[in-house]
DNA sequence: AGCACGCCGACT
DNA sequence: GTCGGCGTGCTC
């Protein structure tokens, strides 16, 4: 079928080019499909687009225009994926042209230049060589006279669309005679020119495997030189081949064979294994303790999938993509696994995205943006750590990784699985209506017990040292610990040093100028510091205020743990990692490495250490304070403490060493740390449901924040009352609207936030609504009104 | 979004 | 007169 007219998505996100634009279709661009990225003439400029349909016949009453170019040999975005950004366009308030380009790697936007060019003979100090870049930050003055120009006919405008994706080509060497011939040659080649022989030796030992890559001539040993001699003889003939940069090449031939289930993990790849054999969709929710070995159940549940001739799609948090993790896959499935994650270079990330869309790597491993990864013929989706928050994009478009595979499941009709030690409390629920597949893992798979966690209150225990963060008890552990060789991690879910300065004379706190925060100290770089916009001045030693002396610095961080550590046990090596020591590229692995290699004793972090680590050697975490999270403003910070200390638990006795816990804090008698300490995910379960459902919070409600940010506190104060009144308007019973508030944080980065949130039950036309407040935000917008719609948003605060 | 058109006040 | 400020409307 011959199509005539390509419908394109702009790349231009605005609510008035948030639809479909039609072009008529050159019979030189007839390769054109349905996800293919094009440039078309927009107005008097050129813009990238992506094609979203191919049609016949149009309703439009002008002329059409034609395309100009269609960008990549194989088009970018699957049927699938085109078909999937309008349903997110349609449920997470987002232009569909934001969607199209998140499912691409970066590299694939497009790059825009404006470029004034002089006509011949006009001679101007503006240009040079002829040209004038417009980069948009030029004076006034410079574009009225340019513009001049160009209305005079001395100069032209050329709008420029830039393909950023570049292709690594290598160096490649075709033969150009028999075998025979090359064996004549042989006795051309001088005696003592021993280069050219090792060379020709190659050539007849690899006859009928050429052309070869010059990486495995270099492996072979042969020189570029005595290449560029043949070729210059006439013996080779060399060309540019296109190569992939491959981020997996350090594991390269390392296989290992599956390991044998338990009983328990057998039952439950069973149930999964039918699905994908069948090509039903389902959502399975595997539940399972820590060291239950799920990852072993995703594994082999890979297996089955590529058995049957189908693809498999993993996603797993971001942290937890260490190379550990990715090494273990890749020895399972070799170079049928394409990885995404964001260490890769944005080169490496385009390769592995086009070994996918070819359908070289059918195996896929990636965090959150992976979920799009143009993988066809998908037998199963599998998501690990499923309660992690990082699963939801927190700026547009936001949607959350979980969502998108339910639908890519469906597409697919594979399963899904979703698993977690401590599943969201949603994921949980759905279970138990029927809707998601529960399957449990209450066997750690090596048998080992789990570790024992005690809690210590700090109410009323001793300390070491003179300051108030590390027991007696906790050093004491430690010690012991170091005493046999063994290694312990601490978390502290707080970076910097103090959290705040005080002033004990007046009560002065000192704040960000730019946010509703106070300013954290850090005392290495010697400056008390914004967490939120980065903003930062001299460590005080007087009151800004009153100029008292009596300052104090409150509030415990890494930094100050870290040296704490370092005098009460001077022998121990601490390695600290939090964002302050982890911000270089490659300094992660590296802090994990050389833990690894038990050059530190003790590993002492922010939440980053609490998940997916395996040292074998590590029988004691420590949590220097249980209480940091627990008594946010926040409907979910119960779950997301009892999550942490149950993750962070997991990593204490991984191998034959028994594990030992200790957990200090405040509020020993707290629902969400005593179910930790017993480890007890079902109970906490329970527990949370009742309580969510006494305050009509999800599961029970689904939430949709609303946000409005201006520099004026009444402008946003204001609009966000207005917004409120037009949603009492129209929705109704058991639908509850909370607000308009200041956000928790009320002002960021010189922004004031007011919120309101919407829960609801059943609520048909709500999405309508947004909608219609979408379109008008962008009006509002022009007097710096700016106004955020988070369909179930991690965080209400 | 970004670009042009068009209408109005200010200034050489 | 015309320069240039911003409001308005369009892009297949």
């Amino acid at each position: 079928m011959i199509f005539l007219i390509a419908q394109v998505i702009v790349d231009v996100a605005s609510q008035q080019t948030d639809h479909v634009f039609e072009y008529l279709i050159p019979p030189e661009l007839d390769d054109v499909t349905i996800g293919s990225r094009v440039v078309v003439p927009f107005g008097r400029r050129k813009v990238q687009g992506f094609v979203v349909n191919l049609v016949n016949q149009t309703n439009y009453q002008g002329k059409l225009k034609k395309l100009l170019l269609v960008v990549d040999e194989q088009a970018p975005l699957t049927p699938e994926l085109v078909e999937l950004s309008q349903y997110l366009a349609d449920n997470i308030f987002a232009y569909r042209i934001s969607i199209l380009k998140t499912m691409l790697p970066r590299v694939m936007r497009a790059n825009y230049r404006k470029i004034v060019t002089a006509s011949s003979g006009v001679d101007n100090p503006l240009f040079t060589n002829g040209i004038f870049e417009l980069t948009g930050k030029e004076d006034l003055k410079i574009i009225i006279s340019l513009k001049s120009l160009i209305k005079a006919g001395k100069a032209k405008i050329e709008y420029l669309v830039e393909n950023q994706a570049k292709e690594k080509l290598e160096k490649c060497y075709n033969l150009v005679f028999t075998k025979e011939q090359y064996q004549d040659l042989t006795k051309e080649i001088r005696k003592n020119a021993k280069q050219q022989q090792i060379l020709i030796n190659f050539i007849l030992t690899n006859f009928g495997k050429f052309p070869l890559r010059q990486s495995i001539l270099a492996q072979a040993g042969i020189k570029t030189e005595t290449l560029k001699n043949f070729c210059h003889k006439g013996w080779l003939r060399s060309k540019l081949v296109e190569t992939y940069r491959n981020p997996l090449r350090e594991y390269e031939n390392q296989k290992i064979k599956p390991v044998n289930l338990n009983d328990e993990q057998a039952a439950a790849l069973k149930q999964i294994n039918q699905k994908i054999e069948q090509q039903e969709a389902e959502t399975f929710l595997l539940e399972g303790v820590t060291g239950s070995g799920k990852t072993e159940v995703y594994l082999h549940a890979i297996s089955q999938s590529l058995k049957v001739g189908r693809n498999a799609l993993m996603l797993v948090p971001e942290i937890s993509l260490t190379p550990q993790m990715v090494k273990q896959v890749h020895a399972r499935f070799g170079k049928e696994v394409a990885v995404l994650h964001s260490a890769l270079s944005e080169g490496e990330k385009y390769d592995e995205w086009r070994r996918i869309r070819r359908g070289e790597a059918k195996v896929v491993v990636g965090a959150r943006s992976a979920i799009f990864a143009p993988l066809t013929n998908i037998g199963i989706i599998i998501i690990d750590e499923e309660h992690e928050s990082s699963y939801k994009q927190e700026d547009t478009p936001r949607y959350h990784a979980r969502d998108v595979a339910i639908w890519r499941s469906k597409y697919h009709h594979a399963p899904l699985i979703l698993g977690s030690a401590t599943p969201s409390l949603d994921s949980r629920a759905r279970a138990q209506k029927g809707r998601y597949h529960l399957l449990t893992l209450k066997k750690r798979a090596n048998k080992q017990a789990l570790p024992e966690v005690k809690i210590i209150d700090l109410r009323k225990s001793e300390f070491a040292g003179s300051q108030f963060d590390l027991t007696s008890e906790l050093v004491d552990a430690i010690k012991t610990r170091i005493s046999q060789q063994q290694q312990v991690i601490l978390l502290l879910n707080r970076r910097g040093y103090a959290n705040f300065m005080l002033c004990r004379d007046c009560g002065f706190v000192l704040e960000c100028p730019n946010c509703d925060l106070s300013l954290t100290m850090h005392r290495d770089v010697g400056q008390m510091i914004c967490h939120y916009c980065g903003y930062h001045e001299a460590i005080p030693n007087k009151c800004p205020n009153c100029h008292s002396k009596a300052i104090r610095f409150l509030g415990t961080g890494t930094q100050k743990v870290e040296s704490e550590l370092n005098e009460l046990l001077p022998l121990a090596k601490v390695l600290r990692m939090d964002v302050d020591t982890t911000r270089r590229k490659g300094s992660y692995k590296k802090i994990l490495d050389a833990f690894g290699r038990h050059e530190a004793d003790i590993l002492l972090g922010t939440q980053m250490i609490a998940k997916g680590l395996d040292f074998p050697n590590v029988t004691l975490v420590g949590v220097i304070n249980a209480d940091t999270g627990l008594y946010l403003p926040d409907y979910n910070a119960s779950e997301k403490t009892f999550e942490l200390l149950t993750q962070v638990s997991g990593r204490a006795g991984r191998a034959e060493k028994k594990g030992q816990v200790l957990i200090q804090t405040f509020n020993p008698d707290h629902y969400a740390i005593k179910l930790a300490q017993s480890q007890d995910y079902e109970a906490f379960y329970q527990t949370e449901m009742k309580i969510r459902y006494q305050g009509n919070y999800p599961p029970f409600f689904f939430t949709t924040l609303i946000s409005v940010a201006s520099k004026n506190e009444q402008n946003a104060a204001k609009e966000a009352f207005i917004i409120k009144r037009q949603l009492m308007h129209q929705l109704h019973q058991p639908t509850i609207i909370l607000g308009p508030t200041p956000s928790a944080i009320s002002k960021i980065k010189n922004l004031y936030y007011y919120q309101i949130l919407v829960k609801y039950k059943h609520e048909p036309k709500l999405k309508a609504i947004l909608h219609q407040i979408q379109d008008a935000a962008q009006e509002k917008k022009k007097y710096g009104l700016n106004i955020y719609i988070d369909n179930q948003p991690n965080r209400i605060m």
